[in-house]
DNA sequence: CCAGATCTTTACGTTGACGTCAACGTAAGC
DNA sequence: GCTTACGTTGACGTCAACGTAAAGATCTGG
């Protein structure tokens, strides 16, 4: 159906509409590592896997990893298989990925709730004003 | 029972121990507004108030937020009932911070859910060791 | 064939959040 | 009264994560 044949690829320009990032900001992640796009002559050739990618990398700025935490996150997703002593240790490292993002949940969550509390106050000080007007 | 009758005070040490943050970032803390403990003449005292504030300063930095958002936050907490434009601002900037802080937890449980495959590919891999060594 | 648009590399600038001195004050113990 | 420890205020340094400007390559419509 498509007429491309699943073979689909974007420039540079195409994912800075779609992901509200700016071309520098491509073009830096890359150079730190965390993309690797294709080469058509001198210009960049974005792929699925590339879009993917760039998404995991910014789900991991809004939430505050640094560019080399989320390196160390993003390669864990495509890890090769390798030895048992890789696999233990990464395993150790989404252990201790897991234990950040649990506490930062609870830290969320420990806002909410106080956030709540002061729209609660807030309201009642919007209703005493109406009462009282 | 406490023999300061509640009225503990801590010094600059205490805090850094305490928290685990250094002596610099408490005051630079204060130099943007974030603290304002008493002095007694020269040097900073701290109390029970203070030390909140700074759980709470220290609670956004995990979650990623800059100084001036931590600033807009905490206020919020010990902010005056204030007039009903005040109030309704405040009520926006609250339901602002909610919207936030939820994608942030769609984030992180997205993320938990991923690791959790990887981290279950990575034990079959390892038990696949075993197996066939 | 050429102007304009888009992309490229290179390099320096900026901002936030502190770190790191330097130079000085002050209180405690001996 | 002198040292030692701790605290203070500038002032400059640093690092990450980009922004921004310059100058050339490449493609595209007319």
């Amino acid at each position: 159906m498509g007429s491309d044949g699943g073979q689909r690829t974007w420039g540079i320009a195409q994912l800075v509409e779609d992901f509200g990032v700016t071309a520098r900001t491509i073009r830096f992640y890359e150079d730190r590592g965390l993309l690797a796009p294709r080469r058509r002559g001198q210009q960049r050739v974005y792929e699925v896997r590339d879009r993917v990618r760039l998404a995991l990398v910014l789900r991991g700025r809004r939430l505050g990893f640094s560019l080399g935490e989320i390196a160390t996150i993003v390669d864990m997703y495509d890890a090769e298989p390798g030895e048992a002593g890789q696999l233990r240790y990464l395993l150790d490292q989404i252990a201790a990925r897991r234990l950040d993002l649990e506490r930062r949940r609870r830290d969320i969550d420990e806002t909410l709730a106080e956030l709540a509390v002061v729209a609660d106050r807030c309201r009642d000080d919007l209703a005493g004003l109406a009462a009282g007007s």
